[in-house]
RNA sequence: GGACAUGUGGCGUAACUUGGAUAGCGCAUCGGCUUGCGGAGCCGAGGGUUGCGGGUUCAAAUCCCGCCAUGUCCGCCA
């Protein structure tokens, strides 16, 4: 739902635009028309400056006119020209009134969106090997994911949370291989734990042996027969891992609906159907010489590469599927072009209450026949490769090849260079670069600072707050910067609860919480009365009402460009603003304006409650 | 070598899709504000040729071209 007074704005110029000058092309209205803030006006389109060329006269004039045939409205007053833009202030009841009633009758819906009304989207995130813990470079993956299926799901999306479970390929090999060459005693340590420091100890013994390769290559070989015993053991150690990485994001309030494993991938013939379609369409042939010789090939046609690189292996010599094989099937799934059902059974129980489904060899049909759009959250390092996937695709079915889309994001390394499980270089002295200590170290700087502060709540508990604060901060910091840009990780930084932070905007929320909680005193009536509102001033109340007059807007914009940094940024904005409000005005001693404050205070406190929501962040009402 | 992405005060970032008024914010630095609804706060100061060069335009951080720098990818890895 676009903002009711930019709208009534557009409409009213479009009018006297159309009086004046004819049925002429208008076609930047809408991007001309801004809510401003700290000016002397409150909306401004700059619209008179782009119609300069094609009515071959100065925006000043164009303007001037535009302006002595603009219909009044009650929402408007003041309607002038500056330097060729046309502004207007807002009409502070109207607004205040609009805005204060729309979020206390829509409350937690307040800002949502029918953007994607009876569209079903899967999200597939993060995919990370179930040979390692997450680290703080795959954090950023979930934390994107999660947040962009609650944006997309309050624009009316349907969303499903897929993680997809590579439990065939290399690493995994490695990790049998590992099983059965090294001291395997389980320790105390969290299972991904203890297999992420066994995958980068196999790795150093590997390196140079030879023998061990062409055993790991064999191993793989047999685990391709996902009814071997090799392929059995994998899958059971490919659970525990997933359930123990699961802890780890539960800690996170990271929840999904379905996995989708590799193996059963292979067991429901969903490559055999994929290679077939591609066959059909010429895309695959069996390379008869040459370097890839007995390799089944696909041919892609990016422009850039020559005709060699332009040789992609599904299917190796020895008949063992590549990744890149696998994911076009998988995708062909997602999107319905193949439909195959996939049989299911109850993985885990969430702490939300929620099951996580997963693929199985037996159980339950899965009923699923496409999705309408397919996003994958994937490091940009895979750019390329994401391409190839598309391209192929809209070989085969264009239209739905479209509804594919890869949300590209910058991979988070570290000073002294790349988060690499294989290396080992995740693990640190002290703490290690996992989810799992940076959740550790950063609930323990929580606790630090809630205990050292002098208004310390009796009522609340520590431990609780602390964890919740920390989920703030580390959402907050991951989720605030472009999903484009790339991130250096500093312990420092992270543990710096500073002004655009988690933590502030929590702050904020938690004063909006004390301030409603102590008015129960005094509140004078709980339904808002127009005298209340006529009490409205041009001040900070209003202006914090025409910033939330933008909520849907945003979450908009955020949903579109897949960037919850666009939602973490306005939360910054209502925050800081909310700040000055009450430093400047007093609430509860408002006089007149009691009732009329306390209305913008709880507006405030739901829009930054639905907001923060949508970044995963669930705000504390005392802290 | 080719392709893609990125380059904004000392540092981190927003605005780039849709060109528009004084490039917004935080950290750090310096100064001020608490008998007051929670100081994880508020107010103020200094700090910018938006990588460089050209072009388009009334107008360029934004669009186009060239260059430079950084990162990533280009494997019978995933």
């Amino acid at each position: 739902m676009a903002n009711i007074f930019k709208e009534e704005f557009e409409n009213l110029i479009l009018h006297s635009i159309k009086k004046q000058y004819g049925n002429i092309e208008v076609p930047e209205l809408k991007y001309s028309i801004d809510i401003v803030f700290g000016k002397d006006w409150d909306i401004s389109s700059s619209i008179a400056l782009k119609l300069s060329k094609v009515l071959k006269k100065s925006p000043k004039m164009i303007a001037e006119e535009v302006v002595k045939n603009i219909k009044s409205s009650k929402f408007f007053s003041e309607i002038t020209t500056v330097n060729g833009y046309i502004n207007a202030k807002l009409s502070v009841t109207e607004l205040s009134n609009f805005v204060l009633k729309e979020v206390s009758s829509q409350k937690e819906k307040y800002g949502s969106s029918d953007l994607g009304k009876g569209k079903l989207v899967l999200l597939e995130y993060p995919s990370v090997n179930p040979n390692k813990p997450w680290h703080i470079g795959h954090l950023r993956n979930p934390l994107l994911g999660d947040s962009l299926s609650n944006i997309l799901n309050f624009c009316s999306y349907t969303t499903n949370r897929l993680d997809y479970i590579e439990d065939l390929g290399l690493q995994m090999a490695e990790i049998l291989w590992g099983k059965k060459n090294l001291d395997w005693k389980l320790t105390d340590k969290k299972y991904d734990q203890f297999l992420g420091e066994k995958y980068v100890e196999i790795n150093n013994r590997i390196k140079e042996d030879e023998e061990a390769k062409k055993e790991i290559t064999h191993i793989l070989k047999k685990m391709e027969d996902t009814s071997s015993k090799e392929a059995r053991e994998i899958r059971e150690i490919a659970e525990n891992s997933v359930k123990a990485q699961y802890e780890t994001a539960f800690k996170y309030l990271l929840y999904h609906d379905l996995l989708i494993w590799e193996s059963d991938i292979l067991s429901e013939k969903l490559l055999e159907k994929s290679l077939e379609l591609l066959k059909k369409n010429s895309l695959v042939y069996i390379e008869e010489e040459g370097k890839l010789k007995g390799c089944t090939v696909l041919k892609t046609s990016l422009s850039s590469k020559t005709e060699e690189e332009n040789k992609k292996v599904l299917l190796r010599s020895n008949g063992v599927p590549t990744y890149l094989g696998k994911d076009i099937a998988l995708h062909m799934w997602k999107l319905g072009i193949i439909k195959i059902h996939f049989k299911s059974k109850e993985f885990i129980s969430q702490p939300d209450g929620s099951k996580v489904i997963t693929t199985f060899n037996t159980g339950k049909v899965l009923n699923f026949t496409g999705a309408d759009i397919a996003i994958n959250i994937i490091g940009s390092a895979q750019n390329e490769p994401q391409t190839v996937l598309k391209n192929t695709l809209e070989v085969i079915d264009p239209k739905k090849a479209k509804n594919l889309i890869h949300v590209s994001y910058g991979e988070l390394s570290l000073k002294e260079g790349k988060i690499s499980g294989r290396s080992g270089t995740w693990l640190g002295n002290e703490r290690n670069y996992t989810a799992d200590d940076l959740f550790k170290f950063t609930v323990e700087r929580a606790k630090e600072i809630i205990l050292s502060s002098d208004k310390l709540s009796p009522n609340i508990n520590p431990d609780e707050v602390s964890k919740k604060i920390a989920i703030s901060a580390i959402k907050f910091d991951l989720l605030k910067i472009d999903p484009i840009t790339k991130i250096t990780f500093d312990w420092d930084k992270a543990l710096d609860f500073n002004s655009n932070s988690g933590p502030y905007c929590m702050y904020m929320y938690a004063r909006t919480c004390r301030i409603i909680e102590k008015s129960k005193e005094i509140i004078k009536s709980a339904k808002l009365s127009d005298k209340d509102i006529s009490y409205a001033e041009r001040d900070y109340g209003f202006e914090l009402l025409k910033l939330l007059s933008l909520c849907s807007d945003r979450v908009e914009k955020a949903a579109t460009e897949y960037k919850p940094n666009v939602i973490a940024e306005y939360l910054l904005e209502i925050s800081a603003l909310f700040g000055k409000f009450y430093e400047h005005n007093s609430v509860l001693k408002g006089g007149d304006a009691t009732n009329l404050r306390l209305a913008i205070v709880s507006s405030v406190k739901q829009t930054l409650y639905n907001m923060l929501m949508l970044l995963g962040i669930e705000p504390l009402s005392s802290m």
